[in-house]
DNA sequence: CGGCAATCATTGCGATTGCAACGGCCGCGT
DNA sequence: ACGCGGCCGTTGCAATCGCAATGATTGCCG
């Protein structure tokens, strides 16, 4: 029985899984004891404030989330207050999601704080700043 | 009542945090029908595979995945006969995890897959695989 | 030597997630 | 006009996760 041999370091799939979820950790620690919101309720709330009014479906098909877990994270971003549901006229199939004032106020403050951290990011990476974008850009598309 | 505006798609957490989730998903599918595990329990037999006996610390020390995590990979690891868990002699608090004859069999069928699929991203980065490494190593050693 | 804080792993509990099934609604074809 | 297949969002259910509390064991310090 040989001993298999593998360097789970140079395994690019879990360095990049370790990567995310300290990032998202370290973030959502800079909002979450103020708004009390989740990483998906974020995604949400910052998908909302870039494309404002849209549905359900527009928000999965752009952030690669689960159907039921944008559902959610939108109900939970309603009974919190950030967020108005109604359905869209025309086609009552769909509900349009919109941000409230409160949740208007919300971004607000999120949005500098996100941009703030995003270019600590890009000041950490340096010279690779470009390269690890394109490199994303990459994966993305090709996944 | 000014429109926050936020672009989501240059914030870097987001960007990684939809790659990490595409790439685990895909090499999951390739090893989940065969052996039926998860990512946790494929991080921990790799890990196990790479560094031979150690402790569900030690892993978590390794892999930043959370005590309860690891603990309960390793159950259902045990369960399946991949992995056997006995209690370290001299620290009768640790628990030593070691790969099973099914494990390492195991193993050796997953990391070539592993290899290729590690291959597959850094051909498909190309001359920003380099730079690419070097960002996750800057993001996770200052994180 | 004895107690006591610290360490390690597990487990209970609440919350979240993914998947699949469902109910409501639209639009196409007839 | 009217089914009927398909789309959209929600929800039931099982599994998993994170956090905190617990049980078991060790090593330190008086």
């Amino acid at each position: 029985m040989t001993a298999p041999v593998f360097d789970l370091d140079a395994f690019l799939p879990y360095r990049v899984a370790m990567v995310s979820r300290r990032l998202s950790r370290i973030f959502e620690e800079r909002y979450r004891d103020r708004f009390g919101i989740s990483v998906a309720e974020w995604r949400v709330v910052a998908h909302l404030a870039q494309s404002g009014a849209v549905s359900v479906r527009e928000i999965v098909a752009r952030t690669d989330m689960e159907k039921s877990r944008v559902s959610r994270a939108a109900a939970r971003l309603e009974a919190a207050g950030y967020v108005a549901k109604c359905t869209h006229s025309g086609d009552r199939r769909l509900v349009e999601l919109t941000l409230t004032a409160r949740g208007r106020a919300m971004m607000t403050e999120l949005a500098p704080i996100a941009e703030a951290f995003n270019a600590e990011i890009g000041t950490c990476l340096g010279a690779d700043a470009d390269a690890f974008r394109r490199a994303l850009d990459r994966l993305f598309a090709s996944a």
